[in-house]
DNA sequence: GATGAATGAGCGTTCATTCAT
DNA sequence: TATGAATGAACGCTCATTCAT
């Protein structure tokens, strides 16, 4: 008697639902913390069942994981690009900076995140931040062997430098993730001072 | 309407308890994640009662906030002794990251609880850290009121300053906690270069 | 970041499970008490697990309060029912007292239930036998208006009136739920001497 | 240096202790409910330590009657003296109601505290209210074998009167307490209709 | 006698994970 | 493939009671 429509099926195709999953769960980490945001709650607000998270992601931990190595991914890869452009150190820095908090902005959810956590996350052992500061040693390695940073423990220099971007970027966010630009600039300025060789 | 019985009644001084209750958590903290410790763990490993725990914090978090409340307390009160002896600001930096990694060195488990941690926990909303970075804005800012600091936003330039104490921090609790002369002078090396304006 | 397994799946359908976890708690509230009875002991006779129990019940108290609702709601139905078939006052009080032992007796576990709970349980803040009572006030007003009911203030007079049902009740219970009609009898005669106007 | 004065100690003897003892029970419990109210938490109320608590009752269930029967003796007395006055049915059943409102008046926290406990307490197992009715069913007794009162199951007509004085009583409480002189004479009223035979 | 720190069984509730449908 | 009901171990916390002081 009546015409019947089928309910409107949201996020169908398996790509969708995975975003859909990535949103849900990256708002509540965010907001509430890892420990304190249950599958159910994730899957709920994604439009999926409980059991399609486990389609996606073997367990709790490592939806985690591919958020975390996402955005972290991103960041190294843009350093990546960035350094490669070559020119002067001076603008290599400038350009890793700017490109940093390019990524920043445009995945800002995804650094809180990132920033919150600090447990011991991927299969391999590392924590996140390592990959960043691999590629922060790697590039001082090499300004390092073209005379162009200073001297000093590799290691240490890295980390130190790898604090120093951690830094600028929970200011930026505290600021609420405005004028990204002098953020940058900021960052630049005491990086070439700090790390570059003088002259 | 029940009747409960107990049994035994050990009896120690109530500061050897808490000394007790103090090193079960930050081992297992330090260990496990905070998420990951049950009180009652923590409550075998002190020899005490699980109650017993209740009587010295709170709750599980009051706990927490107790053992980070009291290394950041130590950085600080630290930082304020090194920075008011005075003298040249290259000789005050100098003293204020030696004090620091002797702190580190003193309470190093309490230093690996501290990274550990960034979610929110003290009454007031600070989240652990924010202590030490305001001790670091004060001294930048009579710093760069005297004309020995670089310019620039008090809070970004304080921000990054952390940013490179927490790094340094990082990579010398990943040596293994040692060489801390080598990784103080490395820090402060950083900082002149970075933070002090030049002459 | 811990693994949690599970063992076995029983499967029944949900309302052979919910009506398990009824006789169940029933039984436990009954003979210990609501506050004696754990949710475990409960789901353990049930033969369901702790965590079904929450599927059908938000908490505790919700369960409680269902076996409330459910006793009540049959008390104040019966009521309404042998109250609405009309005739003279004196045949309906006869009628509703014979309707009133008829669910007692029905239903006499959650008569004995009620009976014992009378802490603040229902969402709205009224107790039990808060509907009943306002069942009878609801019946007397009606009587009162036409006359047949003594005069006198509403709310007392409904209320002793319900005192009267209590203490009939209790006195059947604890006869062993013998005599249902000469209990009915009984209340019936009080009730028309005590309410009704003579002639 | 300083002139030491010994801290005023309230409460030292025993009796005055038992008073703030059970004037703190009472107001929790009719304010909490008896499973909600611990003993620390009563004799911080009342000013004296836990382990004081025990040596006045055995344990929380014996404080709890001990209150209970109070109050209960208190009514049993007073409907006995009463009654025993003599004189007319009718104007005895006026005088025990007005008698039990006096009690009521006097001790209306006692009552509140009554009503709310349905659960077994006493010792040889009766239940709260049991002394009660057996007065009435004693006095019953007496007056239908005068031939005052009407014929019937004792236990019935007893509980039923029984149940009658609550209903009063519970209207009275939730009215404020207040009208003392009209709930009586309400009661007192439904009695004779309900209870003594005509002329 | 009075104290209150200590005890630990016991509670209500949560939630990662599984698997029959 | 997707679902979500079912599981039960595990948790943080409470509190009646005891007993050394």
């Amino acid at each position: 008697m009546s015409v019947q429509t089928s309910k409107p099926k949201r996020t169908r195709d398996p790509e969708s639902k995975r975003a859909a999953l990535h949103a849900a769960a990256l708002r509540q980490f965010t907001e509430k913390g890892y420990e304190h945001v249950s599958i159910a709650s994730i899957a709920k607000e994604a439009g999926i069942a409980v059991g399609t998270v486990y389609r996606f992601y073997e367990n709790k931990l490592f939806l985690l994981r591919a958020m975390l190595e996402s955005i972290e991914h991103d960041f190294v890869q843009q350093m990546q690009e960035d350094w490669a452009r070559g020119g002067a150190y001076e603008d290599r820095l400038d350009a890793v900076c700017q490109g940093l908090f390019d990524i920043a902005k445009d995945r800002s959810a995804y650094l809180k995140l990132f920033t919150m956590t600090t447990d011991l996350v991927y299969e391999d052992g590392a924590l996140p931040g390592d990959r960043i500061q691999d590629q922060i040693k790697q590039m001082y390695q090499e300004g390092m062997e073209q005379g162009a940073f200073r001297n000093g423990d590799l290691h240490m220099m890295s980390s130190m430098a790898h604090g120093l971007v951690e830094g600028a970027m929970m200011r930026w966010m505290r600021m609420g993730h405005k004028a990204t630009d002098i953020a940058s600039k900021d960052l630049a300025g005491v990086m070439k001072y700090g790390f570059l060789t003088p002259g």
